[in-house]
DNA sequence: ATAGGGTTAG
């Protein structure tokens, strides 16, 4: 026997030297002092190998292997599958099954694993049979993981019958049909699931709780959430980064950002999908300054902001048309990160929003791989800038390639039409998406196709299309009816559109205006007062308007009736010298735009002071002559703004682009872009 | 002892 140094062997080595000195170190010194590795030694050296990351190394250990056992082979398996290398996981197993080796529970379930992360349904049967073969017909291991092949391959109903015939399952199986579920969509079964877990007594853990909590967040039920929330502090379960991330999405996707925010505040550690998640939280619900200083917080807390974070970003600086910080992350994606599918459409969304719609274009035939969401941002682009006819263009482009145009597709065809006025192409698309794309018509699509219609003055035709739905139509389509009724003083289907209106009770305090105007209008003066009675009642949801102008590459915001800003007597000594001229040049306040019941001059002043207004003349004071503006507004531009407008670009020859929820206005010379058709 | 289930985006 010759003589070992460490008592125990190799094996307390390897235990006893983690962390000090590195697995190639305890290797070397292996060799040195004349310890002939055994099969089993080999099998603890190539777990280690692949706990530092280094398979390279596992490997060489493993094909020097003399005799390899079991042990050896699953250690080699095992530091694939760590290291997401499914194909080498299968040509391992089936090396394996050549040479003989009797696979055992942990082989199968690897394997089986590699096939779900395949999508490889079909060998991964296989592989499942032959552990059946072997014995393992009812191993939980083997059943869960071949549970997940199923729900990976989106084969839910395959699933359920495998988990139904399950003779034994524990927290993992359930969970996977839980997750399961949320992926797919069925966000209801995923819950049933989780109630069906409870009644069985089975203990739940925080790896469960993140499926839940996903399903809350897919659901928009933040009761549940909160509730869960409690369950999880109640049964002091163990909570990580991830679970806290999901509640902080889950938070975000429910539009509550305070609370959002305070799990974030308290987390011990956050990565980088922590900050993700609240990032686009921010930007998905309209907050995009408070997006935008998260970005720069994370970078200043040594986390470096991934693909997601910046689409994230992206989606922030196209709300507020930041188009030089856009740019700058663009330049970021195409030289340190990927300009993909994702990204790319993300980047000629924001190019498309900031005013450069042929930059987005040239974006987009540089996208390698387009998907239809690619397409369906490029047709939308053309739409908000009013270019109907390109939109199309690209539509049919679209139909030539294997990506089939789906409901948002259409919906970004429709409202390109209806942004041109295109009557007859809306007509014509909106009845061929269900005769030829076998799309049904949602809600979406009515309601363009009513606005374009009703914008036209086709208000009795637009009357029967909603007549016809098979769905009850919606606030939407009843508003888009109205405005076409008021635009031309169609007052028999205006009551019964406003009627509808009122019957539904939105919470959209421009709405209501919008009633209101069409009251007036006809100078039903009792209804316009019956309008405001409503408005009281139900207590408007207080969306405040904002418009932002960037200049030399810093954004400015304006609130209504903002006075807080230290330019602000140049801003309305500016207004004030061009209300003068605009006046002479012809120029009527559109009183009507003001809700309030209140004097005529004081309306006249409170349209001075719309945010869009503000915006322009700081934008006017602080660019030099010749500057092209452009203003970005969170909600719709007011007809008087947009008058006004009109002859300010006249009066200082300067082009104004101003863009809104819905679409891109350019002003020039005294024109609109979208010639009054908006 | 090893193995199966989990977070963010256009």
């Amino acid at each position: 026997m010759w003589l070992c140094p460490w008592p125990q062997g190799p094996k307390s080595l390897l235990s006893a030297c983690k962390g000090t000195k590195s697995v190639a170190q305890i290797h070397a010194l292996m060799i040195l002092t004349g310890i002939f590795s055994n099969g089993d030694s080999n099998s603890q050296l190539i777990a280690s190998y692949s706990r530092t990351g280094d398979v390279e190394s596992a490997r060489k250990v493993f094909e020097k292997s003399s005799q390899r056992g079991i042990a050896t082979w699953n250690a080699m398996i095992i530091a694939y599958s760590r290291k997401d290398s499914p194909v080498e996981v299968l040509n391992l197993y089936r090396r394996m099954i050549r040479e003989g080796i009797r696979p055992d529970s942990s082989t199968f379930t690897v394997t089986i694993k590699a096939c779900a992360s395949l999508l490889d349904l079909k060998t991964g049967e296989e592989v499942r049979s032959q552990a059946v073969d072997f014995g393992y017909k009812d191993d939980v291991f083997v059943g869960s993981s071949f549970l997940n092949l199923y729900v990976k391959c989106g084969k839910m109903d395959e699933a359920m019958a495998v988990f139904d015939g399950m003779p034994k399952r524990d927290i993992v199986s359930w969970t996977t049909m839980v997750t399961g579920y949320v992926n797919g969509n069925r966000a209801i079964e995923a819950v049933n699931i989780y109630r069906r877990m409870q009644i069985e007594e089975i203990k739940a853990d925080g790896i469960v709780m993140v499926g839940l909590i996903q399903a809350c967040a897919s659901l928009g039920n933040s009761k549940m959430g909160l509730s869960i929330h409690g369950y999880i502090i109640r049964r002091d379960l163990p909570v990580d980064v991830v679970v806290e991330t999901s509640l902080v999405d889950m938070y975000a996707k429910n539009g509550l950002l305070e609370l959002a925010s305070r799990v974030f505040d308290k987390m011990p550690y956050r990565n980088v999908v922590s900050w993700s998640a609240l990032i686009s939280g921010f930007a998905q619900n309209g907050f995009a300054g408070d997006a935008l200083e998260l970005l720069v917080q994370m970078q200043s807390c040594r986390v470096k902001p991934d693909l997601v974070s910046l689409v994230s970003a992206l989606l922030a600086c196209s709300q507020v048309g930041f188009l030089k910080l856009g740019k700058s992350i663009h330049g970021y994606i195409v030289r340190r990160l990927d300009f993909d599918t994702v990204s790319g459409t993300a980047v000629i969304d924001m190019y498309s929003k900031c005013g450069s719609l042929s930059t987005a274009h040239f974006l987009f035939d540089r996208i390698s791989s387009r998907d239809s969401i690619s397409w369906n941002a490029m047709i939308a682009s053309y739409g908000i800038h009013g270019c109907g006819k390109e939109a199309l263009a690209l539509f049919l482009q679209m139909k030539e390639t294997k990506i089939k145009p789906d409901h948002a597709t259409l919906a970004s065809l429709l409202s390109a039409f209806s942004h041109s006025g295109l009557v007859e192409e809306g007509r014509y698309w909106f009845d061929l998406m269900v005769r030829e794309f076998k799309i049904q018509p949602s809600e979406k699509h009515y309601a363009c196709i009513v606005d374009l219609l009703a914008r036209a003055g086709q208000v009795e035709e637009a009357h029967k299309l909603i007549e016809s739905m098979v769905n009850k139509p919606g606030v939407a389509i009843w508003a888009a009816l109205l405005a076409g009724c008021r635009n031309h003083g169609k007052l028999e289907i205006g009551e019964i559109a406003a009627k509808k209106v009122l019957e539904l009770k939105p919470d959209d305090p421009g709405i209501y205006a919008l009633v209101s105007n069409f009251f007036a209008a006809a100078k039903k003066w009792d209804e316009v007062a019956g309008v405001r009675k409503v408005m009281k009642k139900i207590g408007m949801k207080k969306v405040p308007g904002y418009s932002v102008v960037e200049v030399n590459g810093k954004l400015h915001a304006f609130l209504m009736e903002d006075k807080s800003h230290p330019q602000h007597e140049k801003i309305v000594a500016m207004l004030e010298r061009l209300d003068y001229e605009m006046r002479a040049m012809g120029y009527l306040p559109k009183t009507e735009f003001v809700l309030h019941d209140i004097e005529e001059e004081v309306k006249e002043r409170m349209l001075c002071n719309h945010s869009e207004r503000l915006t322009i003349a700081f934008g006017l004071l602080n660019t030099g002559p010749g500057t092209k503006l452009l203003i970005t507004k969170n909600l719709r531009v007011c007809g008087d703004c947009h008058e006004a407008t009109k002859f300010i670009s006249k009066i200082v020859n300067r082009e104004i682009i101003v863009r809104d929820m819905k679409r891109f206005h350019h002003f020039k010379n005294g024109v609109c872009s979208c010639g009054d058709y908006w």
